[in-house]
DNA sequence: ATACAAATTGATTGCGCTAACATTTCCTCG
DNA sequence: CGAGGAAATGTTAGCGCAATCAATTTGTAT
């Protein structure tokens, strides 16, 4: 008998039909319609699909925050980046959601800014969710974020940056040997007196200094630097090259993005100066529109995509066997010089 | 007595701190410490204080998915978009995000695709999680989707296009009314005969739907239409354009993206077609790129942080007050073409 | 047929928290 | 100084599901 009509209901449920309701209509256990649904290889093909017209009949939607308590899997992965405003982490984003999406996971997203502190505010309430695994951008994390990272024992994927000791896993490249890459290239075409404009995040802190490092090891080269805040748009990258421009003669100007770098062409082409004759102009990042500015913007390209790739199959791998091989594993994605009409 | 050394635990406890961890250090409660945490204007000052001692010592962190559990209330914010490798998007990711964090939301991002079959499963996944709120790109959703939200009851908002019939909340821009005034702009510019290239989703199509309609009431002007995959690219814009300029002779193209509209200006200087005279070209979204681009891109500017913004505030509001206000609220928050050197 | 293992289904219990109500403590005022 | 109410705290009982183990059915070999 489907005598469905009556079913008592607390002051505190929902409303919306539960996995009893299911089960009642279907003629079967809570729990085998729970099978059914999660593991139907373990449930009898007819009863599976009693299971799948009950499921219908009642509009069932599971409740996978109930699911989430009773089994401590969240089936949530949190993706932490700063922002989501710039090209190459919202390749991150996208990747890592195309690759985890499939798997049933789902993701959390959390915009840290470029902040240490609110890294430690999100990274708070993201563990009170339970995620099954972390995706985080960088690898400088305050000594509270790293504590409460490794008492959560969640697999966690840092991405975006090199570490010698990474929390857990890593992918990403070093901004250090761009800063030297990138020195070493433009020594190499003659250009000498510098400018750089970067942007007040740590990463692009260690590009300056890998920079500054290249020079000193070449025993040539000088350089100004200005740093500008956050976000970099192109009215940035304009200010402070005028500012530089302005109060010293240079051979190339060096951006800690692409953006910033199309503010300075911005700047020279107002200033009727040639480029790259009168003033060589390097970006970052290689983003969409690097290829099509004009000149066409001489840059450095990061694979977004690879780091995210490579991060979600790591966490996938990690999840699916948590207690196997606990030695930090790390990957370089590395990173290329892209020559094109600014340098 | 603070006999804090024996804690009997079943094997299906995840061994970190819990709530009731917390109120035998702080020899208080368990719903007390609920109180200090969530309501601390509960409880009075000294109380709070000794728990938040008590939280440190234990090294507590909430979990959320028992509270969420416990109180139908998840805290979590769904948001669906097609991708967040468009900058319009990742725009509006950015600023929804900006506003309901400080709000204590968390947000569940979801990518669609542009496909309707995606957002239905994605959806659903979605809707097992139980947000107090969803955020959803588009207003044509297939039969199940509108279902699905309906009977789920989660205060919901459309963004990004408009509609007579709104589930709930909408906030966004007419595709059609923009088609129509790119037609009546340019048309009004001496410009004739049009090449049109198009992503193809349904929102790009009604841009164009709107297009040729302006056409069709000036009763002026004629049009090839191209379609391209998405994701949009220059590729795309590159190889179409060419395709529509070998068979036709055309006065201006017109794109569904900044993106295409640069592959288009790229295939017309290695013609060396003189843009605009000879041809012009027309963008949409004003990406960060295209006042940057040479000539200057013309294009349609849409504000994805004010849609971004609004749909949070909408959705705040809402999620406060449920019962209140069940009419459907819709807001257009327009467009603006952006005359530069291409047309 | 009978015994035994494998496959399938069911009953119980608890994940960690908060709603709802009960109780105690504190304060105010006649 | 005790009544009465407000403020603070405690107790109980789930939220909806899956881990666990028990019970049943099915299949197979002798």
């Amino acid at each position: 008998m489907d005598d469905s009509s009556t079913r008592p209901r607390s002051s505190r449920s929902t409303g919306s039909a539960r996995l009893t309701d299911v089960a009642r209509v279907a003629g079967v256990a809570p729990m085998t319609v729970s099978r059914a649904l999660n593991r139907p290889e373990l449930v009898s093909e007819t009863t599976r699909l009693r299971v799948q017209r009950a499921v219908l009949e009642t509009g069932y939607v599971p409740n996978r925050v109930a699911g989430a308590l009773a089994s401590s899997r969240s089936r949530l992965v949190a993706l932490l980046v700063p922002t989501v405003a710039h090209s190459l982490f919202a390749e991150v984003v996208q990747t890592v959601m195309g690759v985890l999406a499939p798997q049933g996971y789902q993701v959390l997203l959390g915009l840290t800014g470029y902040t240490p502190e609110q890294e430690e505010t999100i990274l708070e309430t993201v563990l009170s969710r339970r995620p099954d695994g972390i995706v985080l951008t960088g690898c400088r994390h305050s000594t509270l974020t790293r504590q409460r990272l490794q008492s959560a024992s969640v697999p966690l994927v840092e991405i975006w940056d090199m570490s010698d000791d990474p929390l857990d896993m890593l992918v990403g490249f070093s901004h250090e040997a761009v800063g030297r890459a990138v020195a070493e290239h433009l020594l190499a075409r003659g250009y000498r007196r510098f400018g750089l404009i970067s942007a007040d995040d740590s990463r692009a802190r260690f590009r300056v200094a890998g920079f500054v490092a290249g020079l000193e090891d070449a025993g040539e080269g000088e350089y100004q630097l200005r740093e500008v805040g956050t976000p970099s748009s192109m009215p940035w990258g304009r200010d402070k090259s005028a500012e530089l421009l302005d109060s010293h003669s240079l051979d190339a100007i060096v951006c800690s993005s692409d953006i910033l770098a199309l503010g300075v062409l911005a700047e020279a082409q107002s200033r009727d100066l040639s480029v790259p004759g009168q003033l060589a102009i390097m970006g970052f990042g290689d983003s969409s529109y690097a290829a099509a500015s004009f000149p066409a913007l001489s840059t450095v390209r990061i694979d977004g995509a690879a780091i995210g790739l490579r991060a979600a199959e790591h966490l996938l791998q990690r999840m699916a066997q948590p207690t196997f091989e606990r030695a930090a594993r790390t990957l370089d994605v590395g990173f290329e010089i892209v020559d094109r009409d600014t340098t």
